[in-house]
DNA sequence: AATGAATGAGCCTTCATTCAT
DNA sequence: AATGAATGAAGGCTCATTCAT
């Protein structure tokens, strides 16, 4: 139901989906457990239950487990998040929808917002280079979505004119920090009203008229 | 008295602290080309020209030469924000001025700013919590700053009545965002109109009026 | 009555042994291009299509099915080998007619002798050593065939009177070193007068007279 | 007094050579017991009383300390043999001077025989060919040598006109076999006769007149 | 009987740290 | 006090072998 059209599926077909799935569980965890560098291979194997061969039938090397287990929740993240994008009949009213849809992700997939902070994604490491650039892409992607949207915002005065790279740069900062700091957090909790007052900064700034 | 006082040191001990500086100079460099894991003890004594032992003897360890590499910056640059911090009549103004240092500070210190965000710092790895300690309580100290600073410019009916706690994630998440994007880029080049912009959204939002 | 004197075989029986051969036939394929450490036996189940599991239950091991497969082989040039080495009235005789067959079970099987040149016989690894005792009892029992046969042809005055034991080293050295360069030949082409000639210094030497 | 112009070495640099070497003679053994595969770094390195570590100090790799374990020695007996190669006043002088001399080379390093002989160095292995190289290229020279001489040889009626690859096969093969046969014995004992006989075999043929 | 997913020992290599000089 | 060679624990990965289906 989730990612696979899975209904005409072998059982073979399912059970390695499954396994492939438990081990990006397991994956998930350590890395936003150790970050990238720090976990290692034979910890995700003990966690999935696997042995270390096992896990190398279903992904090529470290690099590869680490850069899947990203993309697939960004992917299943992505749905939500576009899907937000598009509810609303001016730009406001879908980056109004944009930016809740971002808070409610941090709380559907806390793990991943710790892996994500803890990892070489939001990271300059050179080394480790190899394994970004479709997640950087598909982050850019998102963004180029926001300025488009901005920029139509600005020209129908919904948004004062900056340029769409600056407010852009606004939302992302705002929210980023915000679910930074939640993630950061051992047992955070759901605050709506600091949600909202968080979107109504970036709205109306934080002086006062 | 220490820090470089120097003053009163002996000739040994100033030798000493300019070994030190010079070991943390390499230190900063190298980490923040490779990021913390993948700088190595090897290329740091190089670049230092010094034998891998000597650094040893000054510092216990790599992660402690990590965060002395930082708190060494990090002490450097409160000087100028905290003095930031106190220039002006009014929170609001003070706010305006670490706005601005803030900012200045990254073309100081560029290379500071790189290794800030390709290291553990701003990352969650359980491995490396030893050394984060101090790092942390500094910014704490700083964000406390703010917070009060917020506070006090919410009973001056100078800012909006949000909670401090808010209003300090929303300066710091615009600032560090936006300082995140320029030491990304390989040759930054500054724009003060953005700047102000910036800052301009941070008190009064991203919609007209 | 095993080897394939099929005749009186039940069909299971006949089954197996085709498997078997079907097997061996991939390994002798996979070893040859491989090298006995580099081939795996997943290509080997691969190329014979059947699966790993099944693989084990015709050999106990992979040193197992390595040594079969030179067995196997060994076995049907045997005959060829000491058919020729009947042909012939004279010891002389029989040793060209040797010398020649040979050389004629390169041509036949090319790919056995690019495995043979590759594994681990002609190779001293201690590791290996387990599975090469029946492969080097038969080709030493073919070395006591010509042994006897020097000696013989030495009596007759046909051989000058150097002790069996060189002699056939000679022989042998001539055309191992002969077939190997072949078979390190990509596409190897036959060359009868060099054949012969090979043979003549064998039987004449190199200087003249 | 061997290798290097030892003379004007610092102490460093003199051990640095020493451990070098210390290595290179641990590596000899272990490879030539076990073969190139089945040697492990580990075991070299107990052998040669040094830590894992330290042998990467001295080679890059294992396949590395392999090529300059093999190409030391190669080095040490081209000199005897190239002198070898000039020791007489006609072709076939030399050729002989040649024959006794790689005999001779036996007894003087027979453990590098038996890591000859059982090295991927006389196998296909395509897996590892990086390595072989100048090996292989070291060995062509000597045998172009060889041809030239026969060449030369056939035109001053020294040798009868086969083709100089032929006659170089021939030698090779001779020798080849001759010396793997002994490097395969345990306690391989000298016999001069033997290798008299061996050549006159090259020289004049296995039947009489 | 056949399958092939799962296993895990074993290997090469790196790099922080130590210590004899 | 400084040096840097030596150390060895630890990690990623491979592949022969097993065993539940």
């Amino acid at each position: 139901m989730q990612e696979n059209g899975s209904a005409r599926l072998s059982r073979k077909e399912r059970e390695y989906l499954r396994h492939k799935e438990e081990i990006l569980w397991a994956a998930e965890e350590v890395f936003s457990e150790k970050g990238y560098v720090s976990a290692t291979v034979d910890e995700i194997a003990n966690r999935s239950e696997f042995a270390v061969g096992t896990l190398y039938r279903f992904f090529e090397n470290k690099s590869v487990l680490y850069s899947e287990t990203v993309l697939t929740r960004m992917r299943m993240m992505e749905k939500e998040v576009y899907a937000a994008l598009r509810e609303g009949d001016s730009p406001s009213e879908m980056i109004r929808s944009y930016f809740a849809s971002r808070i409610e992700l941090f709380w559907e997939y806390p793990r991943f917002f710790r892996l994500f902070f803890s990892g070489p994604v939001g990271t300059i490491s050179d080394a480790n280079l190899g394994f970004l650039p479709e997640i950087l892409e598909r982050y850019e992607r998102l963004l180029n979505e926001l300025r488009r949207l901005f920029a139509e915002g600005v020209n129908r005065k919904e948004f004062t004119p900056y340029s769409p790279d600056l407010l852009t740069l606004a939302v992302e900062g705002l929210l980023k920090t915000y679910v930074e700091k939640l993630s950061r957090q051992d047992k955070p909790r759901r605050n709506k009203r600091e949600e909202a007052n968080l979107f109504q900064i970036f709205l109306s700034g934080a002086a006062p008229q």
